[in-house]
DNA sequence: GAATTGTATGAATAAATAACTATATAATCG
DNA sequence: CGATTATATAGTTATTTATTCATACAATTC
């Protein structure tokens, strides 16, 4: 409850530096599942508490077939949980940091915009 | 200096959960720029200073079209500035959010693995 | 202006993958 | 067992895209 982190600039820039170059490799990999509006669609559902699948299809647009292939991918990969009950399969989100890197993402495209937008207003004036 | 951010889980969740769909659509767009290892080396170099292509061609291993050409795709992200001076053309990191991020997945990506390992430990025992 | 240096771009190719359809597995209940 | 429900998976297709090669552009120097 109440969880927070901090991130200080100079020891995440040493960090960068000095990440091998396969690491390079598996956070990539991990972008990449954080790069489809689909995932992101079903990860933002699991924000709220843990859901089955039928759950998930119901609540975005997508297929069940669709929708279980990314949560496979998913768990594959360690950022969902997966708990069986019954016939009923619960998915969760299993590693808080996508979330905090989602939520410095989308406040960075806010700003980008922002940026694009006083930049047109100062041509147009 | 000494930059320091910090993240409070639940101001994050919200944030997420409140997020319209073009958002997430955006969102995964920027993602997608950092899931591939060449931008991250790419990006890697210019965490330490600002540098010209040629310098990073020398410094990762990659042609200069291919880094020309990521190079350019981030600019018109706006993750990347570009500054020219005569013949040479300087990229900077325009977004140091972007740099906390891959940071945070990193370290995700590090915990994922020390999952890993410590339940292959627990069933060879 | 010609040659050189630094960067960008177009076309082609190969690889990755999201989504769909159909089907399979697996658990529950009658 | 047979039927039903929830989820997973195979095969296919269409799209995207990273890379390469060749070439264009642009600024500088001789």
């Amino acid at each position: 409850m109440g969880n927070k982190i901090t991130i200080d600039e100079e020891e995440v820039k040493k960090w960068n530096l000095r990440m091998p170059e396969e690491m390079l490799t598996a956070v990539a990999n991990r972008f990449k599942l954080l790069s489809e509006p689909m995932r992101l669609k079903i990860l933002r559902t699991l924000c709220e508490s843990e859901r089955t699948v039928q759950e998930i299809v119901n609540q975005i647009n997508a297929s069940q077939a669709n929708v279980s292939k990314h949560l496979a991918l998913m768990h594959d990969n360690g950022i969902v949980n997966r708990r069986k009950e019954g016939l009923k399969c619960y998915y969760s989100i299993a590693d808080d940091s996508i979330i905090f890197a989602c939520y410095l993402i989308s406040k960075s495209v806010v700003e980008s915009l922002q940026d694009r937008l006083s930049w047109l207003q100062k041509v147009e004036s």
